[in-house]
DNA sequence: ATCGGACTGTATGGAAACATACCGAGCCGA
DNA sequence: TCGGCTCGGTATGTTTCCATACAGTCCGAT
């Protein structure tokens, strides 16, 4: 559906919405992945994450995971109901949960890693290593150029732009 | 705050992760610039198609955009309710609608192609046009890959997992 | 000692998107 | 002509996320 879009590139369709798109697809295609192991994207990168940097309270792993704190509590609610992490508080402070990994949650992030290997072999199919490293410079400047824009409070405030409606 | 992922890129954390950390983040600067139009980016670009391509079915406008039909059919009630765009009957199949673009609708199509334009230039700063193209190039490629790993009805099966819990 | 500010986690409401199921309309072969 | 299949659009329920507001806690200044 996504591949014919000989009409569908008017003068404003560039780059960078291409990204936008084949991102979305292949989050699309991580979660189809994922589904075998119950888990979405961002679950998993979460028990990832747990996995391997031990006691980490939620603001943090919610930076980390690139969620909101509120969407992160409620996701660890639900791994820590499946019994994949646990909550313990922390001892220095009585408002953290310092939050760990089980035996469970560390063989599932295990299967996780696999299905990740193989997922990845099939996406870099015909795409070197070194595209992948422009790839990933590329990125990294626009998440640059990105977080200025988003840096910028209200862009707009051109005062006398040409005519307004209302 | 997603800048020093030091520590934030264990051993799997790679291209395909930054490419959708990047996607998200650059989608929420286009909104965020768009918000000036009352837009966000879908309905931005469902405008710009019906003002470009004239008298659409919903469905046709969905796969162009990107979205399901149910999602379109409410993202076009939302442009209709304020005047953007028409529905019209087709006179040759009186299931369809085809969806046009009024005057205000135009007029404020034109300005989206102004905020657009100077998005670009500043998500571009530093980003040559040959670099530009190789992105594309390579997003193609990835989205290749991705489309075949989605039609992959079910990939594992390997019926015997280790263990299930239930 | 205590007060105010900053921070952690949670509750709540809303937005956006999806999948599914459904209705009405077209299409086509018998 | 009629029966079934397909298709366009809509209704419904669920999921996921955010923004905001709030309660509890820590910490520093007074």
């Amino acid at each position: 559906m996504s591949a014919d879009h000989s009409r569908s590139a008017p003068s404003w369709r560039r780059v960078e919405i291409a990204l936008i798109d084949t991102a979305r697809r292949l989050r699309n295609a991580f979660d189809h992945r994922l589904a075998e192991l119950d888990l979405n994207l961002n679950q998993a990168s979460l028990l990832a994450f747990v996995n391997d940097f031990g006691g980490t309270n939620q603001t943090e792993l919610a930076e980390l995971v690139g969620v909101g704190r509120a969407s992160c509590g409620a996701m660890i609610d639900q791994l820590e109901a499946r019994g994949l992490v646990t909550r313990n508080p922390d001892p220095h402070d009585r408002r953290v949960w310092l939050v760990g990994i089980t035996d469970e949650g560390s063989a599932l992030v295990q299967r996780f890693y696999a299905v990740d290997e193989c997922f990845r072999q099939e996406i870099r199919h015909g795409i070197s290593r070194e595209e992948r490293q422009q790839l990933a410079t590329l990125l990294e400047r626009l998440g640059t150029n990105v977080d200025a824009i988003l840096q910028t409070p209200n862009p707009q405030e051109k005062s006398s732009v040409s005519g307004r409606s209302e």
